[in-house]
DNA sequence: TGCCATCGTCGATGCGCTTCGACACCGACG
DNA sequence: CGTCGGTGTCGAAGCGCATCGACGATGGCA
């Protein structure tokens, strides 16, 4: 292994002023710093990332904890998690990965093994139990999400509130008088999840400030719940003529049902969806969605924590403003 | 932070009594185990990772290399991510994420900042640049997908050429004599992908012995694409009675074309695809398919490293077997 | 009772780095 | 010419842990 003390020597100089070359804590003559950055090089030294972490208590390492649960929508975790390293590494950051499965006690022992610098914190329920161990950790931490007292956390996500209100509005605007929302799975807001529950409540109170009839159900992934789903809706109420899903995993199956039925989209059924982009082009009917910006909210996310790091102690709660786009999937109905 | 001192003395033995308790790597008296273990308890002690790792040259952690595309199959590399991420837990190791995008160096970071102790590296291609590199760096690896020379890697992944084989097989039983092979998009294929290539040279090698005429296509995500390839298909050869579909992302837009065709699934075209069990489930007319066991391939992937880091220095090659499950989409072609 | 082997514990050392105080050198200024 | 303030460099002191050799205690055996 080449250490400070090989490339000290190759370059006639102290180590302690490698070190500075490097960290660019204490001025260094341009002569000095060529000599020694062409070792650097000329060595391949990169330095021992344990005892940097011991000497300067940092360890430039970021730790994110994921939900590897199947029930939510993966693609978008996968996307927050590709623009989170992304973003990680531009801040010469690299991620560690944990999941929801380890508790909070996996909070605690990276914290106290000095594993990582800081933390975040993915699929946040609105009481979540890991808020409070989170606050006593000492370690900057960001949500993504937003539970009910973030009390002193960061929180990041899009404003879901907004997205089901931008949702309706869409709808209402259309001329839309019933409407549904499908949500996740049961399991989801049995947990509490922020955002379903966010979204939801968002929902709701649009419905009512623009005088639409609204229901709502959550809908696990099997075909078969979605086609008992769709049977409730429409026993429910004939006169059903929106669906707003927030459920990605559900729409191949709502859409193939729907055709089934031979409810044509939009001009029986207007469909907007909340998900990605590239899955609302995806299907043979282009869908409306609102989009979850989970890139931006990766991105945002280390930014945040970087911040964080630098100094910036008040903890900051961001909501990202929903992005409707309108495509093939909804129209007036026909009255 | 408490250190091994605090519980030394808490305890009333030498700090490396304390080290010794842990590690187990001599005997100690049960009543110093126990003195040892309750002030660790009630101190709440967690070892500094960074000095752990000075001091044993040993980090604990398993770097994980993983492509970030959106143009392979989101759900089976999260999947294969997240029984990664807990086998690596299961051996007292954390995992950290890299992306493919930042290329060979990343790997040399990494190997001489001892940052990891191992790599496990997805999406090998078959002429992989990343493979001398990995060679040299004389870490512990492990690929995910088999390169054409791994030339003392370690490998693990599907048997894709009998998984092919498999699909072949299974339609030619049925009775089909013509058959077509949908791919991962060309950009897969470019790329050199190890398993795309498996597969296909399976599926051809499978075709020909079995006396079946044979197509294959490269087909991107979008509807369009999905139209097209069919179109395409169906002027080739009309007579074409079963689809081998290897390109999750496809299936959704793949099974409503069909449809919209007048095609029906199974009695018009057997449509048998190479996906995640829980995806063949999914669809209104439940797949046949050979799973992707994303979550074998992820915790043998970590049993292989740690069999590398406990000593044992060479490398074996395992290809899990296919498993086949048919289902309501493949049947006899009408004569 | 005396000797030796074994078991359990201790102290010292060093892993590779950061960081602090010290210091040598230089030019500027009186 | 002497002094002072910078600037650039150095040496040493740890950071918290694992590990090795040493050593005291204990028990078995003659």
């Amino acid at each position: 292994m080449v250490t400070i003390n090989d490339v000290a020597n190759a370059a006639g100089v102290a180590p302690s002023t490698v070190s500075y070359v490097i960290s660019g804590k204490r001025s260094i003559s341009p002569k000095t710093r060529r000599l020694v950055e062409d070792s650097i090089r000329k060595l391949g030294y990169h330095p021992h990332a344990g005892a940097r972490a011991l000497a300067s208590s940092k360890t430039n390492v970021l730790a994110l904890v994921v939900p590897l649960r199947t029930d939510l929508n993966v693609a978008v975790v996968m996307e927050f998690v590709a623009s989170a390293v992304t973003a990680a590494r531009a801040h010469d950051h690299d991620l560690l990965l944990l999941t929801k499965d380890e508790g909070p006690a996996a909070l605690q022992r990276v914290a106290s093994s000095a594993i990582a610098d800081a933390l975040m914190v993915m699929d946040v329920e609105t009481a979540d139990p890991r808020v409070p161990m989170l606050l006593a950790l000492d370690l900057p931490v960001v949500l993504i999400g937003v539970p009910d007292h973030p009390a002193g956390l960061s929180c990041v996500d899009l404003d879901f509130t907004a997205a089901a209100s931008a949702c309706v509005a869409h709808l209402a605007d259309l001329g839309h008088r019933s409407i549904a929302l499908i949500g996740p799975s049961p399991a989801v807001y049995r947990r509490g999840t922020s955002y379903a529950t966010r979204f939801l409540r968002g929902f709701d109170e649009a419905a009512k400030s623009r005088d639409v009839r609204a229901a709502s159900r959550s809908c696990a992934h099997s075909y078969e719940a979605v086609s008992a789903c769709l049977d409730d809706l429409l026993a429910t109420d004939p006169g059903l003529t929106g669906l707003v899903v927030h459920n990605e995993a559900v729409l191949p199956g709502l859409l193939s049902d729907l055709r089934h039925r031979g409810l044509r989209v939009p001009e029986d059924i207007s469909v907007i969806a909340v998900c990605p982009d590239s899955m609302a082009e995806q299907h043979a009917v282009a869908l409306t969605n609102v989009a979850i910006p989970a890139e931006e909210v990766g991105t945002q996310a280390v930014e945040m924590t970087m911040r964080r790091l630098a100094g910036h102690t008040t903890p900051e709660v961001r909501l990202l403003g929903p992005r409707l786009t309108r495509r093939e999937s909804t129209a007036s109905p026909r009255s």
